[in-house]
DNA sequence: CGAACGCTTGACATTTGTCAAACGGCGTGG
DNA sequence: CCACGCCGTTTGACAAATGTCAAGCGTTCG
């Protein structure tokens, strides 16, 4: 990335500070005041909103990898809750720090700036999902992404255990446990998958896709 | 904003140049090389994202005062498309020399991140209503929201012309445009607003947000 | 002045949600 | 170690919400 010692030194300081969260556990709440972001090390997350009214929505799921608490630079308070599916480990990014260095630090600026670019492009084809597609596409979408983020990482992306429930699947595609629920099965009785539980394999991948690309043709 | 002189002598320099788009036509295309951000002098955009398959969604509609073109920094390409709905002026900002003063003055780089995050939890709030409000409570929510953009720019917050169809207000609303035109009649029926074409008075503000907040109790 | 476009409304189809029942795995405590 | 109970899941029957298709109307703009 065209650091040099120095620089390279300094990021590492920066991120000294890790943290153990036990699943389950929430890393940060709604509300609490925004001191910093979080990369995780290993581990699976989601971030959720509940508002007074009751409403509930799982926002995102992140593995290792990926950056948790962008949304909480806006206005000094973090915005959702960020909960542990399994535990976990994370790097703590203090934000004034981060700030600082990467006023400094040329390529460490570009790359946060595209981190918080890439979390709007990733929201928005979240609001294209849920804005214009059906159950089964949503679910097909869903698993596809799951499987590519997941190779990404070096794991198989033809079978993989899932780490939230049909519920928190559910909200995060705006659809009721019992429609994902029978979208799974629908999918299973096609051939194109197999579901035990928690365990996914995907047999037809070409058919996710086809599901996703060719909707409402 | 803690800004001295020279500081702000730059940040003018950085916005000296404008544009002027005319209703219908393209500010940028998907897939344009990025090479600047916009902030709207005067004026009413939409942003939209179509697909190889046809689908086609509204990820946005901006006014006077809002940012454009935020989500192409992440692959130095915009992502979605922008188009003016009235003849509009945009401040064009060249992207590098903005990253560039942002590393000289640091007021400037924590007000750009502020925007970015902004952005992130604006699009929270519309998969929060893509994904659980009905067809009503998201158009209350739609209304409520330009309305209160409207205020804040200085025009009256119960009185406006939207500048937007039925089908673009549906398609961000992830509803067709009958649906939308049946909330707007059921709406009106029911005393809550006026509406005349495009011109909307709104006469019982705290009955759509009674309809936004109570949802689903 | 007319044609195109956007909007409204009706009748009906489809999708998804709701409610209910039952199953199965997993963990806990006897 | 086994039994029980809980939670998450699956499935069915039915209800509600939204989409689809079609017709007709009013505006607006060329």
């Amino acid at each position: 990335m065209g650091l040099d010692n120095h620089e390279f030194e300094q990021i590492e300081g920066l991120i000294a500070a890790r943290k153990r969260v036990k699943r389950q556990q929430h890393l940060y709440h709604a509300g609490d005041p925004f001191e910093a972001i979080y990369a995780i090390r290993i581990g699976f997350f989601k971030t959720d909103i509940l508002t007074e009214d009751g409403r509930d929505q799982v926002t995102g799921f992140q593995m290792a990898g990926e950056i948790l608490g962008l949304d909480g630079i806006s206005i000094d308070r973090h915005v959702c809750n960020a909960v542990a599916l399994e535990d976990s480990d994370v790097c703590m990014i203090p934000f004034d720090r981060l700030e600082d260095l990467s006023r400094k630090v040329e390529p460490l600026q570009r790359q946060f700036n595209k981190f918080m670019s890439r979390e709007i492009v990733r929201e928005q084809s979240i609001m294209m999902l849920l804005g214009s597609m059906r159950a089964e596409e949503r679910l097909a979408a869903f698993l596809l992404n799951l499987s590519q983020r997941m190779q990404s990482r070096g794991y198989s992306a033809s079978e993989f255990n899932l780490r939230m429930t049909r519920e928190e699947i559910g909200s995060y595609l705006g659809l009721k446990l019992e429609t994902v629920s029978r979208a799974f099965s629908k999918f299973q009785d096609e051939g194109l998958l197999t579901v035990h539980q928690k365990h996914i394999q995907i047999l037809d991948p070409d058919a996710l896709r086809t599901l996703v690309g060719r909707a409402h043709v």
